[in-house]
DNA sequence: AGCTTATATGCGCAACTATGCATCTATAAT
DNA sequence: ATTATAGATGCATAGTTGCGCATATAAGCT
């Protein structure tokens, strides 16, 4: 009971949803997560920690890329979860501007740079 | 997304969860659900509002009693939803053990009875 | 080695959640 | 009308969650 209480956990918080949303178009580091939902570093980082803890996510480092991805492979809970998370997040605008921005959303860039120091 | 994300907090809870699976087995009043997952009386109504508010509910009222069932014509979603919620806590010993209490639970009787004024 | 960059994390705070206690409401029985 | 009972709710409080800031870590480059 408590791992399904920690994935209904993981799935109650609209940037743990938009980041689903945008993984389950393609895998995704960080910094393309921060670009396509518009979010900071921290949000983004811990979030995605949450959803793989949670078990929802694979997790593959390349480099200095720590690169995020649904996983398939998870219980058969998993798949019913995320059916009704794809259906729930169906023509959601923000949802769809997510995915807009992760269009344009690139690995190296000024989009992960720090900000200059003044 | 906002309803979807009010779906996943109302089954983020222990309390809710154990509430679904023993009304997955029948309708129940608070007080067979106080009797049944052995808790308080607040806690009970409260947590039931919150499955009914979420959308998991329905709410028949007859004479005194709150008789909180299953919402079968909920959306396309919440099928998932559950069917997620009976895989995950199947075998469960704390949810058995609820269905146990529930064969034994009256509507009527000292499990609903106030603490005798001292 | 030293610098840069992508990500993770400790700390602190504001917002939210769950629950007990006391009380209120509404229905019913006498 | 009075009284009893099932359930709802305001308030206070302890515990949890989300997130920003600053900093740490770790990989790669020069």
């Amino acid at each position: 009971m408590r791992d399904l209480i920690k994935s209904f956990k993981a799935l109650s918080d609209e940037t743990r949803l938009r980041m689903l949303n945008v993984l389950l178009e393609r895998e995704c580091c960080v910094c393309e997560i921060m670009q396509a939902l518009d979010i900071s570093q921290t949000r983004a980082s811990r979030n995605l920690m949450a959803l793989y803890d949670a078990g929802f996510l694979k997790l593959r480092k390349e480099g200095l890329w720590s690169l995020y991805s649904i996983d398939e492979d998870g219980p058969e809970q998993y798949a019913l979860l995320m059916a009704a998370v794809k259906q729930g997040l169906a023509g959601n605008p923000t949802a769809a501007l997510d995915l807009e921005r992760l269009k344009t959303a690139a690995r190296v860039g000024t989009g992960c740079a720090r900000k200059p120091p003044v």
